[in-house]
RNA sequence: GCUGAGGUAGCCUAGUCCGGCAAGGCGCCAGCCUUGAAAGCUGGUGGGGUCUCCCCACGGGAGUUCAAAUCUCCCCCUCAGCGCCA
């Protein structure tokens, strides 16, 4: 949520911000919530000197009490208050509900250095690391090499659980939580505290954290229950100091949060259909901050080195972009996406997704900085980061690694995670 | 799941039985005092407005009333005990 404050002091400001994003819709949304702003202020003051008056009357009957009662005009007009009271409370309580919604639906202001442009396509590059690798030929995709070494079963998990779904076997498994150790130990290293959050989160912290257009289309929802299954631990990371102070002094907090994570949308199909790509659920380690304003994007520039330093660790050429104002989402101020070559598919996808949301979800959360025990009026900033999402990793890796006999080599940096094991050779289930 | 106790400002608490301007403490800020600090003293310390004044705010909502933290109803959350359980 953007500050109400700012909407008011300097709605130019605020408008011409939205405008970049090239959709007229928020801008519309942006004259709603202004005129809804102002009937519900000039609503509130007929409502305010009603309340006076009653307040008024109500002390003098109080202080008439003990002394033989309250003249007969003064209890007829207390008398006809309440049910006009009533209508203007109901009509501004009316006004306030469709203000906040509109105003809730803004998305955050983005940070100037967000490169002007329509949709994906013209997202800036910023950064390019490693060689991206030409055609191979008889390079097997990442699922069709799985199954060939007995260590995947999409079919199954299809018939069980329905399409994005997959069972993984033997030393692949090991492959992923190896993964997430070098990911998060890369992590501690530099400062962050793990955590382990909860899988699921109540709506209201939900609402604080996420685009509520998205919500319905991406959330799982624990039915008869008020509980939804986590689309990443930045949420229940983000959600954790929900209404609390924070201290000035302690920031930034720099979390890693490591959860399953679970969407009910997983985007096209074509090429994905089978695999880990584009799955309903996976695993993965995210960076997480809370700090204050003037330190985020410095914090951004973090998060990002972090992220990809795991990718040059691995060894999987990446590219880093600069994501652009049309295909940037509405909670985000800035993002920059990392992008690693997948040879087979000859091209960049994306592996990490790496945003300052500055305010946006700190003052819905109703997060406050302080110092010393005492509340101040600003927000906390909060940043988030994949340092690494391990079906998207898993699959470059199967790539990448890939040896023309259909064996695949283990990175280096994870063979000391796998006992010494460096490669993976076909294995025969026994089911 | 059952039973019980709770939810009041940044924190802790009183007020609820019996309706009438939300009291006090801690912390914090400012001033005085001091070589400096502590202590002490004085004042301030939720949100909003048409800002010497007024309105709102006691978990949320509805109701009763001239008037609700207080009475009635519904709901939410937390804790404790019991039950179940990897």
């Amino acid at each position: 949520m953007i500050d109400l404050d700012l909407v008011r002091k300097e709605p130019e400001k605020v408008e011409a911000n939205l405008a970049r994003r090239q959709n007229p819709k928020y801008l519309q949304l942006f004259a709603d919530a202004r005129t809804a702003d102002a009937e519900w202020r000039a609503s509130l003051r007929v409502a305010d000197d009603l309340r006076k008056r009653r307040n008024e009357l109500s002390r003098r009957m109080a202080e008439a009490r003990g002394q033989g009662g309250a003249p007969a005009d003064l209890v007829a007009e207390a008398k006809a208050i309440p049910d006009r009271l009533r209508e203007i409370e109901a009509r501004e309580s009316e006004l306030l509900g469709a203000r906040d919604a509109l105003v809730r639906r803004l998305p955050n202001l983005m940070d100037e250095s967000v490169p002007f442009g329509k949709d994906e396509s013209e997202n800036v590059v910023v950064t390019t690391w490693g060689d991206p690798a030409g055609p191979v030929p008889g390079l097997q995709s990442h699922a069709e090499l799985l199954e060939a070494l007995g260590m995947a079963d999409f079919d199954r998990a299809h018939r069980t659980s329905g399409s994005g779904f997959y069972y993984l076997f033997g030393p692949f498994v090991l492959l992923d939580l190896a993964l997430q150790r070098f990911a998060l130990d890369l992590l501690v290293e530099r400062g962050f505290t793990p955590v382990a959050p909860p899988y699921m989160l109540r709506r209201a912290p939900y609402e604080g954290v996420t685009d509520l257009a998205d919500f319905e289309n991406v959330m799982y929802k624990v039915e008869g229950e008020d509980l939804y299954l986590i689309a990443t631990s930045e949420h229940p990371l983000a959600a954790l100091h929900q209404g609390e102070i924070l201290d000035e002094d302690v920031l930034p907090l720099r979390l890693a949060g490591i959860s399953s994570c679970f969407r009910k949308e997983i985007g096209g199909h074509g090429v994905d259909q089978k695999g880990i790509f584009r799955v309903h659920q996976f695993q993965k380690v995210e960076q997480f901050v809370f700090c204050r304003p003037d330190d985020s994007p410095k914090l951004l520039e973090e998060l990002r080195a972090n992220a990809e330093e795991v990718f040059r660790r691995l060894r999987i050429p990446y590219r880093v972009v600069n994501v652009c104002t049309g295909d940037l989402g509405s909670v985000a101020s800035k993002k920059f996406d990392v992008e690693a070559w997948f040879p087979r598919q000859q091209a960049y996808r994306e592996v990490v997704s790496c945003s300052n949301c500055t305010d946006y979800q700190a003052r819905r959360l109703g997060i406050r900085l302080g110092k010393a025990g005492r509340p101040g009026k600003s927000v906390p900033h909060t940043l988030n980061s994949t340092a690494v999402a391990t079906s998207r990793a898993l699959a470059v890796i199967l790539e990448q690694y890939q040896r023309p006999d259909g064996t695949v080599e283990v990175p280096a940096v994870l063979q000391p995670y796998l006992g010494g094991r460096r490669e993976l050779v076909p294995e025969t289930r026994p089911h």
